[in-house]
DNA sequence: TGACCGCGTCTTTTT
DNA sequence: GACGCGGTCA
């Protein structure tokens, strides 16, 4: 057996790959070669004989579970590696599922709701309901379900449980227990999972049917967690489970990293991975291989500020490297241009290549103004995020053909094409069907198939078309017996005129659409290509339960090589640039004023900051803005906490002066560029004659500039003040720092006694006052 | 039924 | 600024 490729692991790295007797917990430290251990170990289990289809290694993203396969196919070959099961929980979890069809009362063929479909699902229920979207907002029904199925919360639970009902009737949405029971029904009549009931059902299918857990948990020999500190509660059992039996279980992750508690994730599970596993062995990665040491000690000197979390000694032997400069700009305008000149200079002077740059924001509407920036100094960039490829209304659209043609009764598939392109059957119709199929308790195809056996109150005319309809779906299923997916996909797209559609018009946008569905035949094609090699099926089924779980991630073309990367925090999670820049770092934004309301969210915030810091090997630069077009409207913004969270002896920072200059004159790289006119919008010609918003100053809360140049801080309000006492049905006892005015929202400050400061809206957060 | 217009709302991150 | 919704008109 050859086992040398363990040389080339340091002392820690190694410890935690041959350890393989029981349950292990490897905590990598950012750019500690984390990936690397993960692969070394299994291919040392795979040269030890394991055989590579007992070992299940769950991964965050598909990109990740590609990359490693063909890391380990390098050094096992490709005929051992094969038979790995190597995916995220939703591709793994779904396969088995599909496997396992029938136990859980949906079959092998379902469909996956993508996010989109859930919610256009939870608007028609509420809609139904008669309920008012402003209160029932389908985003936030959605989440609430989202939540309860991430914590393993059915239906029925939810309405039996007390806590849930107290809360929901407080926030004054008291009827989500009905809105969840009717979608959770829905969703089983069109055979349809979304995301959570991936992992849903199949805790569901592992505690009602003991036979098939047993089965999976001989099967899976060895069990390997990529990005461990992201899971939730739904994911944490599964693995438990699936783990109990032989506890050879491995999870890799940085408690630092954990940034996705909005979808569930729970940190504790890394934190308490001890508790669950009594006999865990923990290794530690501390030596950072990525960055220079100035980037690692900044980074630490960060994300030292967090109260919770696993303490380690994160250290790089590679050069000091340059300090982290950071920079300020008169508004988000210049950051753009300041940007953007930065990235030339490095062409100038030959020192990298665009690929080896990244601009990272927090949210993706910030992208717009750095890419008008780029495109006036023609550096070619690739966005990642935002609208990714299958979400694109032409694919979605071709991809609800396909799914109608797999599962007819897939509602939402049906509801967005039924009339693409247009063929007289309008809202009215539509309407009519969900309504007669709710009454006949079946589902919208089934009426169509039957119009007059379910007295749809239609006339001939729509009879017709409707019939019309169900022939042309009909006879893509009798196809579908005989075509593999490719065929099939492009049958679809030349017999309904999806593309013909768009070949009248020739503008940008049409042309645009047609590559993207010609991209999509050049997907399908790959995809039965692949199959077909490997002896696997390529059918449409099989094409679509792959495509779901797809994300803009998973489509990387050679053309993108050799472009400058934007994208947002969160996306550049695992990878690594020279260059980093991180924009935008500025209060309300970094750390989002939307999602802070609590210190734990707050610390969750820094490590976002802390996973963007440490994705630089040579070079980050920070920026923020005096100014930022956000919203429709101009705001005034302070620097982010965060900034005065990085020990400053590892800072350029702006020189004071400009801190708080008020004149035009803004700082930059390059001293010696032309200062350009601001560019503010809508008649925002007069800036306020205020300069105290520039001052940092506690609160650092983002004064809010209406058009009117009027400045708006607290407000009076009639029930409320400031130093009052009050009571929350949830936080308890407080009393209130400020009543301020946020957009149109009446929002309260509240420290509350034990709990910390939190930030609430009045209209919902039922205060009562007690003195 | 479908195209178009204007208004109001909502703006975080993603498998 | 962008999008979705509701209303109006052909």
């Amino acid at each position: 057996m050859d086992l040398a490729f363990l040389n080339e692991l340091n002392d820690s790295q190694r410890k935690a790959v041959e350890y393989t007797d029981g349950a292990s917990l490897v905590i990598a430290g950012a750019g500690s070669g984390k990936t690397r251990v993960l692969t070394y170990k299994i291919a040392f289990l795979l040269k030890q004989g394991i055989p590579a289809s007992s070992i299940l290694a769950l991964t965050f993203t598909n990109k990740a579970a590609r990359e490693m396969k063909k890391r380990i196919a390098e050094m096992v070959g490709d005929k051992t590696a094969r038979y790995l099961w190597m995916g995220t929980f939703h591709s793994i979890f779904s396969r088995i599922l599909r496997a396992e069809e029938g136990k859980t009362g949906f079959t092998r063929n379902f469909t996956v709701y993508d996010s989109s479909d859930s919610n256009s699902l939870i608007k028609s229920i509420i809609k139904e309901l008669k309920l008012d979207d402003k209160v029932y907002k389908p985003g936030l029904v959605h989440s609430r379900i989202s939540t309860a199925k991430n914590n393993l919360i059915t239906p029925a639970a939810y309405s039996a449980n007390s806590d849930l009902q107290k809360a929901d009737f407080n926030s004054r949405i008291p009827l989500i227990k009905d809105i969840y029971t009717i979608y959770c029904n829905r969703c089983k009549q069109a055979d349809a999972m979304d995301f959570d009931d991936l992992l849903l059902q199949t805790n569901l299918l592992f505690r009602n049917n003991f036979d098939v857990l047993e089965k999976y948990q001989r099967f899976f020999s060895y069990i390997l967690v990529d990005e461990y500190q992201d899971t939730n509660f739904a994911q944490y059992l599964i693995v438990k489970k699936l783990a109990e039996l032989h506890e050879r279980i491995c999870v890799v992750g940085d408690d630092a990293q954990s940034i996705y508690s909005f979808r569930g994730a729970n940190i504790d599970n890394i934190l308490q991975f001890r508790n669950t596993y009594k006999n865990a062995q923990v290794f530690k990665l501390e030596q950072n291989y990525r960055s220079t040491q100035t980037i690692v000690n900044a980074a630490n000197s960060l994300i030292d500020k967090n109260e919770k979390q696993i303490r380690k000694n994160v250290f790089s032997e590679k050069e000091v490297g340059n300090l982290i400069k950071v920079s300020c700009t008169i508004n988000d305008y210049e950051e753009g241009n300041l940007v953007a000149r930065e990235i030339t200079n490095f062409r100038v002077k030959d020192k990298f290549s665009y690929q080896q740059v990244a601009i990272l924001y927090r949210t993706n509407a910030q992208s717009r103004v750095i890419e008008e920036a780029l495109r006036k100094e023609l550096i070619p960039y690739r966005i990642y995020g935002g609208l990714s490829f299958y979400q694109r209304k032409e694919i979605k659209d071709v991809i609800a053909y396909c799914r109608l043609v797999c599962n007819p009764h897939d509602e939402e598939a049906l509801k967005r094409i039924i009339n693409v392109p247009a063929r007289g059957i309008g809202d009215t119709t539509v309407n009519k069907i969900l309504d007669c199929a709710k009454t006949h308790s079946t589902t919208p195809w089934m009426v169509i198939s039957d119009v007059l056996g379910h007295n749809l109150p239609v006339n001939a005319g729509t009879a017709t078309k409707l019939a019309n309809f169900k022939t042309i779906i009909d006879n893509f299923s009798l196809l579908s017996d005989t075509l593999n997916a490719y065929e099939l996909v492009e049958t679809i797209i030349k017999a309904t005129g999806i593309l013909s559609e768009t070949y009248t018009d020739t503008s940008a946008e049409n042309i645009s659409r047609q590559e993207n569905i010609q991209e999509l035949l050049k997907a399908v094609h790959e995809f039965c290509e692949n199959k077909e090699k490997n002896g696997e099926q390529n059918s449409l089924s099989d094409f679509l339960s792959e495509v779901s779980l797809l994300t803009d991630q998973d489509t990387d073309k050679d053309s993108d090589k050799n472009k400058v990367t934007m994208m947002t925090v969160h996306a550049a999670k695992g990878l690594e640039f020279k260059v980093v820049f991180i924009v935008g770092m500025e209060e309300d934004l970094f750390p989002s004023s939307y999602n802070v309301t609590s210190e734990r969210d707050l610390e969750e915030e820094r490590r976002l900051f802390y996973v963007a810091i440490t994705r630089a090997e040579e070079l980050c630069y920070i920026s923020y803005a005096q100014s930022r077009f956000r919203n429709g409207s101009t705001n005034f913004s302070n620097p982010s906490r965060f900034i005065d969270d990085i020990n400053p002896e590892y800072l350029i920072m702006p020189e004071k002066e400009n801190y708080q200059r008020k004149t035009n004159r803004f700082d930059n790289w390059d001293d010696d560029i032309e200062v350009e006119r601001m560019k503010f919008g809508n008649g925002f010609g007069s800036r306020p004659s205020r300069n105290e918003t520039f001052i940092p100053q506690q609160p650092k809360r983002m004064v809010k500039i209406e058009n009117s140049g009027k400045e708006r801080k607290e407000i009076q309000n009639g029930q409320f003040k400031p130093d009052q006492k009050v009571k929350h049905s949830i936080f308890g006892t407080g009393k209130i720092v400020s009543i301020y005015l946020d957009g149109a929202n009446e929002k309260a400050e509240i420290d509350f006694d034990g709990k910390g400061k939190k930030t609430l809206l009045l209209k919902f957060a039922k205060l009562e006052i007690i003195e």
